[in-house]
RNA sequence: GGGGAAUUAGCUCAGUUGGCUAGAGCGCUUGGCUGGCAGCCAAGAGGUCAUCGGUUCGAAUCCGUUAUUCUCCA
């Protein structure tokens, strides 16, 4: 059975049994504190399980892209060298929202495995929660019965608490979970060690496939258990681990969804697969890290240097420190995989058939930055080598630095020293690197404290927003939060005018009033589906309360949102249908617009889009809004629709001239274009390989731009006494400006050198010495040409030059070369002892010093004190 | 969120304890030579040493600010 066949076959099954099919959520996550990627299926159901949400269907099943590389699932440094697993994985799933329990979840999963896919079942051992003391939970018998009618009761086994009890973080939903083992070793070793002893041990070959989660419990704040009033199921099938099974390999790597990219890389590399141990652990490094790396960027996640995209950076330097080691790669290769990745996931995940230019493009850039800092690292190892030639252990701190400051990996660096005979001190390297963990732990505590409820509401907040800015709400939960000792708290409400933070529009800001109280909201956020008002303080006593939101910022904001559909719409018409929003930023100062697009924007380019956008403005459009459309409709009708966001059955569309600007969006809107009075983009850049970023004004800061650029541009047409061409006339002065210093600069020195042919002649040679020492009114900087120009004229010199400019003394001591070697004159030691006649300081070279000080009156000593130094 | 670094000619980068008349290679301009794969030789142009402020007689160099970028950790 290929893979898709597989895939396809779990989600008819669930169909079956009354299961809604859900599309993958995005893989990258917005709008959650703790989470940068979805690392489980049931991430996008968090808020069901939490009881912020209604449930709609409580019957789900679906395939969802993962990626785990941080946190709490840490695989990213196992990946590759075991066979199964993985950063970027599917995971397929079923669940049930207080509907089925342990029962269907346990004797549906045991019919699709053995009566759909017809796995073995003497391969089959099962797990069940084994209970645990401290948290005061018994083992879970009634799982046990239930698989006991089932599998021989030698298969069903007691697990502990670390691999039986699931917790989706250190609190939330939680609960006891029963998983499916399968041994797929040969049969000898079979008959040699018996499967059951070898569940959950690590074996490569006896591994899990599926999670059945029995959700029930809560885990608070301070560790304790709360009973749910709901029961959840929810499970995860590795989608891999079952290609595996099914397909008979005995690694998911040699499965159809990993061989194609293996092959591909095997022949750029010229290395055959299967040969050379570190050579297949770097094969399988870059076919799993190019999955998760393309995906993430098809979902909109660039690699940057903070945060999400710094994840992907790095899984991607990984890789191509894997290629450059072990696959001797010396040029970008990973983008040269993208097609083959299209080939074989596009039809399914469409958002990487439509970006594979962009992917490619993306990536090989990435590699070349990556290329290049192995560059500086390699080149600031040598200097260290060099500088250290005694040395047999490198510094650990010095290899610390290289990997910290310079991202130079460290098995590099160990790698490089092997060759020249010396080896690393790994001790000293870990000790820094714990210091910097600790560092870094200290600094990011962040305490939540359990919600505190006001009034059981289990609905998602209304939002009122759209039509009003101020209302009668109730407050239904909120709690404290303390961060980098700043304590606020957050509030939820059942409804709301406040609109939080998303799609780039930031949230709104206002006040609270709860009888005679004012509490200001400074911000209100997402968090999942949640709308959160972050307030400083809570009201002595809690009743209804008046929310008011702040009415000019909303106002503005709103007015550089719809602006935002606009210049959308008008780059997409002259550029091109490539361009992709990869970004958006609104607030009540600017817009900000990243996009796909391969070139600079020229200067007619932007000055076309302004131009269409402005003429959308004055033609007064009003809005059309349509609410709760189905997505498909939406979608067939012609909106617009992001790749890697995440909308549900129903979306609202917004329309500005439905022919023009029609795209998909939650955030708030002018009634009609005209209020956004003119677009002005005040500047276009690069963010990235194939991105682009746009900012741009509307309003009244649009016109006060414009105002102040005109005042500017009369002010210098003013100053060049109003002429004709203005810029004609500026490149002129500016010209004439460089010849002229250029001019002075010359004379400068042409004056020093006919200085300096009169001054020959007052030059009086004593012990072999030519010697003078004088007085100038001139600069320091003509004071050294003066020098250098008789150094040049005048053999065995040693010349002491005076000179007060902007009534400040000066010295500067030339001698030449022969008397410097010969008799031992140090211009730098002379310059001292002279220099505190002026009370300054000075120094120098032994053949030129200069010195600087305070004491005009001094010079003239200072100059007659220059001769005791003739000897 | 916390730490470490970088910013010098069009490009890639040197520049030691504060004082080298701010440098190298590549590129560019001009002239000359030369049938040979990055031709050679000579001359030359090109710099707000990121920014603003401070310390100092003197700052590319030391201290602080801002901006941008890199990098590690969370």
């Amino acid at each position: 059975m290929n893979s898709e066949k597989i895939r396809k076959t779990f989600l008819e099954f669930f169909k079956s049994k009354q299961h809604e099919i859900v599309p993958s959520a995005p893989m990258v996550v917005k709008n959650d504190p703790t989470l940068m990627f979805t690392n489980a299926g049931m991430n996008q159901f968090k808020d069901l399980f939490l009881g912020n949400s209604p449930i709609k269907h409580s019957r789900i099943a679906d395939t969802q892209k993962c990626l785990r590389v941080s946190g709490k699932h840490n695989d990213l440094e196992e990946v590759g060298h075991d066979t199964y697993h993985h950063t970027m994985f599917e995971m397929l799933g079923n669940w049930s929202f207080g509907d089925y329990f342990k029962k269907e979840a346990i004797e549906w999963a045991w019919e699709l495995l053995t009566e759909i896919y017809k796995i073995d079942k003497s391969r089959i051992y099962v797990t069940v929660f084994g209970g645990d003391k401290e948290d005061g939970l018994e083992p879970d018998n009634e799982a046990f019965e239930i698989w006991s009618s089932i599998v021989p009761k030698d298969r069903i086994l007691y697990g502990s608490k670390k691999d039986n009890f699931w917790e989706m973080g250190d609190t939330g939903p939680c609960g006891p979970c029963s998983e499916v083992h399968v041994d797929i070793r040969d049969d000898d070793e079979r008959k040699k060690v018996s499967g059951a002893d070898l569940v959950n041990k690590d074996n490569p070959l006896v591994i899990e496939i599926w999670n059945l989660v029995f959700i029930e419990f809560n885990r608070l704040a301070d560790g304790s258990l709360k009973q749910l009033p709901n029961k959840h199921v929810d499970t995860g099938m590795g989608f891999e681990r079952l290609c595996m099974i099914l397909q008979g390999t005995k690694s998911n790597y040699d499965t159809d969804v990993f061989q194609p990219y293996i092959q591909t890389i095997s022949k750029l590399a010229n290395k055959p697969y299967g040969k050379d141990v570190k050579v297949d652990i770097a094969m399988r490094v870059i076919a799993d890290h190019l999955r998760a790396i393309a995906f993430a960027i098809a979902d909109g996640e660039l690699p940057s240097n903070n945060k999400a995209g710094y994840v992907i950076r790095r899984i991607l330097r990984r890789a191509v420190r894997y290629g450059y080691t072990f696959l001797e790669f010396r040029e970008p290769f990973v983008n040269k995989l993208v097609g083959v990745l299209v080939e074989q996931m596009g039809n399914q995940f469409t958002e990487l058939a439509a970006q594979k230019d962009l992917i490619g493009k993306v990536i090989a850039e990435e590699e070349n930055s990556f290329l290049k800092t192995l560059e500086t690292g390699i080149h600031k190892f040598e200097k260290y080598v060099d500088s250290h030639p005694k040395d047999k252990l490198i510094d650990g701190k010095f290899a610390f630095e290289l990997f910290d400051t310079y991202g130079f990996p460290i098995d590099l660096t160990c790698l490089m020293a092997k060759e020249k005979s010396l080896e690393v001190d790994m001790d000293g390297f870990h000790i820094a690197m714990e210091e910097q963990k600790n560092r870094s732990r200290a600094a990011a505590t962040l305490d939540v404290e359990d919600w505190v409820v006001l009034k059981e509401f289990h609905e998602d907040t209304v939002f009122l927003g759209y039509e009003t800015l101020e209302a009668e709400v109730n407050p239904v939960k909120y709690r404290k939060v303390k961060s980098k000792g700043k304590e606020f708290y957050q509030i939820v409400l059942d409804k709301t005018p406040f609109y939080a933070e998303s799609g780039g529009q930031v949230g709104d800001r206002g006040v609270l009033v709860f009888g005679d109280e004012k509490i200001i909201v400074t911000d209100t956020q997402k968090e999942n589906n949640l709308s959160v008002h972050i307030i400083e303080k809570i009201p002595t006593k809690w009743s209804a309360a008046k929310a008011k939101v702040d009415e000019k910022k909303r106002l503005l904001t709103e007015n550089n949102h719809s602006a935002t559909h606009l210049f959308h719409a008008a780059l997409r018409k002259v550029l091109g249908d490539h361009v992709q929003q990869k970004g958006s930023l609104v607030d009540e100062q600017r817009l900000r617009f990243d996009f796909s697009h391969f070139s600079k924007m020229t200067d007619e380019e932007i000055a076309k889009v302004e131009d269409i956008v402005n003429d959308k403005i004055r033609e007064n459009i009003f809005i059309d809004e349509h609410r709760d459309i189905a997505l498909d409709k939406a979608k067939a009708m012609g909106a617009m629709s992001l790749f890697g966001e995440k909308y549900g059955d129903t979306v609202r569309v917004i329309n500005f001239d439905k022919e023009f600007s029609s795209e998909l969006c939650g955030g708030t809107h002018v009634n009609n274009t005209g209020r956004i009075g003119l677009f002005k983009i005040i500047s276009e850049g690069a963010i990235a390989a194939g991105i682009r970023r746009v900012e741009a004004i509307t309003g009244k800061a649009a016109e006060e731009y414009v105002n102040s650029k005109i005042k500017e541009l009369e002010e210098v047409r003013q100053i060049l006494k109003n002429p004709k061409e203005t810029v004609k006339a500026l490149e002129h002065l500016i010209e004439e400006h460089e010849a002229a210093k250029k001019q002075i600069e010359l004379l400068q020195k042409e004056k020093m050198k006919s200085v300096a042919v009169e001054l020959i002649a007052k030059v009086q040679n004593k012990n072999g010495i030519n010697f003078l020492a004088e007085k100038f009114e001139i600069s320091t900087q003509q004071a050294k040409d003066l020098a250098f120009e008789m150094k040049a004229k005048v053999e065995s010199l040693f010349f002491v030059v005076g000179n007060v400019f902007e009534g400040k003394p000066g010295l500067t001591v030339i001698i030449s070369d022969d008397l410097v070697k010969d008799k031992g004159l140090n211009a730098g030691n002379i310059i001292r002892e002279l220099a505190k006649n002026i009370q300054g300081g000075g120094g120098g070279q032994p053949f030129f010093a200069t010195a600087g000080g305070k004491d005009v009156g001094g010079l003239d000593k200072a100059l007659m004190e220059a001769e005791k130094f003739l000897g």
